[in-house]
DNA sequence: CAATATACGGAGACAGTCTCCGTTTGGCAA
DNA sequence: TTGCCAAACGGAGACTGTCTCCGTATATTG
């Protein structure tokens, strides 16, 4: 890639990660490529579609995920504990931004779509959690993953749309943690 | 009102029933107006905002739920059984058409949405079935009715995205029921 | 059968998406 | 160093959808 190409490319991501914080999901393409002082056919030869931009935003947030998980994992015995905190963990790394939630739960399993390598790194984790919870016998019948994280995710999104705070969610996490806990 | 409004907002809420049904929430208002037979401007007469036109579309759906809840109210016994049924009927009376579990679920306990007389039904019909289990001891603890609402519509705003099957779903379910019942 | 309040229509302002193509430039070979 | 050209750029503008404004039409009333 030529020097200059590479170079836009980067102002592209950190121009699009700041509007999207301040506006959403939803925020215009043109005012990241304005942001980014490069026009509007530089940001659409490096990023073809809204979702591809989304995914290159995300790149760092890969290794959050995963560090979040090893974090979670140090906890000894308590898997109601574990697996709340894991929950609560997951939907703060899934709200990104206002209608990320909405996005990566939709796109949960899904593997033609952009962001499909995100959704792996985070259903990866999410078995992490339930396998470790499976060796103590503490879930009531085994999970899917996928399914576990679409049940959180719904959770997600429905607090993002609807700007629920920390204490509306717990409750709704805690039900999902009974229905599988042994 | 004149003879003539009357007829046009009639005309109006059967075109964009038929409309929202074939390309979903997001359907352009502009055709609707076009297949209504009535220019934009008395569309947004009617119907200043996208969310008051649905309001209005989902008039008839209300007595739905309602007669949906008696419904699955006469089972007697097996609670799991109950509320299970009662979850399935949710999802699809809030998937009227795509992008309406999410519309609805985001809207559910905010009183100044413009179909905040939606939630209010279907969160009537809920409380319904939550008292008849609660008499019945049949419930972990108390769970407010909105809560419910939320997860089950989390779920089936995620089935809506990803276009997930009713046997897709199905499991989802489960985990919520039994993270409520005892 | 006026008179008038009420409602209508659709042109057009505005905003966002995305493409096309003339212009510029980085990098390499001579 | 210079000249070449593939690669990349920029931004005008086509297109689509939202929503408003105001000149025109008509239902209603006395």
């Amino acid at each position: 890639m030529r020097a200059d190409a590479q170079r836009n490319r980067e102002r592209l991501i950190e121009a699009a990660r700041e509007v999207f914080r301040e506006q959403g999901y939803d925020a215009s393409l043109d005012e990241v490529a304005k942001r980014a002082g490069v026009g509007a056919g530089t940001l659409y030869r490096h990023f073809p579609s809204r979702d591809v931009l989304m995914d290159a935003i995300m790149q760092s947030w890969v290794d959050r995920v995963n560090d979040a998980a090893d974090k979670v994992l140090v906890r000894e015995g308590d898997a109601r504990g574990l697996l709340l905190e894991w929950f609560e963990t997951y939907v703060g790394l899934v709200s990104v931004h206002k209608g990320g939630p909405a996005k990566i739960t939709s796109a949960m399993g899904d593997d033609s779509s952009p962001i499909a390598t995100k959704c792996q790194t985070l259903t990866a984790a999410t078995a992490r959690v339930v396998e470790r919870l499976e060796a103590e016998h503490a879930l009531k019948e085994h999970i899917e993953p996928v399914q576990l994280n679409r049940l959180v995710g719904g959770v997600a999104a429905v607090a993002d749309n609807a700007d629920l705070d920390r204490a509306a969610v717990r409750p709704m996490l805690e039900v999902i943690a009974d229905g599988v806990l042994a």
